[in-house]
DNA sequence: GTCTATATTTTGATAGAC
DNA sequence: GTCTATCAAAATATAGAC
């Protein structure tokens, strides 16, 4: 045994990718989901890159072969999730369809994708609450697709004489925001279950969709003029 | 001047709270509020004890002397935080009015309390994105007392018949989350306003609130039997 | 109560062998 | 491409003088 059971140069296959089995993940791949986890559960300046490393079962250093930095990990992560949200929800413009199916679609691509891709909420609340610290371009641009697929269903319906005339962007958050917060809200509401009534801990998301959906609904509902309703009652104290 | 000048022991004056002019606030009061600043900017990772100390103007040291830990003043800070909204919300209720008014009232208050405390909205979303690691039972019980203001309005409404039966942490989440949000976003919307559109920018809070209370009072509203609406489409695609 | 060191650990990042 | 070893800079926390 000389030095024959040296390996020529590498054994690792290069990009050859094809023989894709079930979790033949490169270990950028590996990388990249392992970031995410870490930046979903502890924010950026929570997360730590030698846990990350850990998590992909990959040597740290491969972290900045790869990627350049901590920031630029981030930054790659942010945009893939932010890119898959802005393709789940652009899939319900191509399903067609009445304005306010349309939007209950919305409500309900946004919903799910929350199950889907469980780091998406807090991922998105945190650099929310970071101020968009990290927010580059490219990643703003996924995010417009988001409101823009809001946007033309809201104007098909105002066309159609269904919807009143309504800001895409304010309709957005009071459909995301929700959601978002709910799922992020499932540590909280499983730890305290025994501290809160039944009611505000097992709440199956189906409740909160359908609330948010038919809160929407009815908030971009032409009023019949028929109507009782009382305008809104307007109440003092304006905020600045 | 011998040593004439060298205090007895102490200069500082005690817990003599009175002479109270306009910014004679303690170490310990400026540390709370830098500690606040610095929790909301950058979340509990990435606040540094050292900047909160710069920011109060006070000796590091004296964070570890009045606290116990960068966690135990966290806990402070969020406790007192909560407190503050649960103590705001609830003068709504003392207001009193009719259900609908008072919904709006609840809702305004949310809304006010987020200009007034700027540090509320990231504080609530961080912590909630982090899976309420801090949050102990004090903390909880402020988080009810906010949800009991909410359902006690709600159960108010249905009572009179003017509200239909309702989650109440369901329906508190679809108003406050958005709030959060619109508060939280400030930055990025106006770093971003010259490659937005106008109405994605420069959107007043009003716009805002006015959308969640009327989306809210219409989710609530008792359908009126001659109603042509449909009820709510259910679209496919159900999630866990 | 308040400050000056300073100990201790953790962490992001890199050099260089294989 | 991947790993070992290691540095240098933070960052939390404390001891102890005043």
């Amino acid at each position: 045994m000389v030095s024959s059971h040296r390996l020529p140069s590498r054994a690792r296959r290069p990009p050859r990718r094809g023989d894709r089995g079930q979790v033949p993940e490169t270990r950028r791949e590996r990388l990249l989901a392992a970031a995410a986890d870490e930046f979903a559960a502890r924010g950026f300046d929570g997360a730590k890159v030698d846990r990350i490393a850990a998590r992909a079962r990959v040597n740290k250093a491969l972290i900045y072969y790869y990627f350049r930095s901590k920031a630029a990990l981030y930054r790659e992560v942010l945009l893939d999730v932010f890119r898959t949200v802005a393709g789940a929800v652009a899939a319900v413009r191509d399903v067609g369809g009445p304005p306010d199916v349309q939007l209950g679609g919305f409500v309900q691509a946004v919903a799910d994708h929350t199950v889907r891709q469980p780091r998406f909420p807090n991922i998105w609340l945190r650099e929310m609450a970071e101020g968009g610290r990290h927010v580059d371009e490219s990643i703003l641009m996924e995010l417009r697709k988001v409101l823009e697929t809001l946007g033309a269903i809201l104007q098909e319906g105002k066309r159609a004489g269904a919807f009143v005339d309504a800001n895409p962007f304010v309709t957005q958050m009071a459909i995301v925001a929700p959601l978002l917060l709910f799922s992020a809200t499932a540590p909280v509401r499983e730890r305290f279950k025994k501290l809160a009534p039944a009611h505000f801990s097992a709440i199956p998301r189906s409740v909160v969709v359908d609330h948010v959906r038919t809160a929407t609904l009815a908030a971009l509902a032409v009023p019949s003029p028929s109507s009782t309703r009382r305008p809104a009652s307007r109440s003092r104290g304006e905020s600045q």
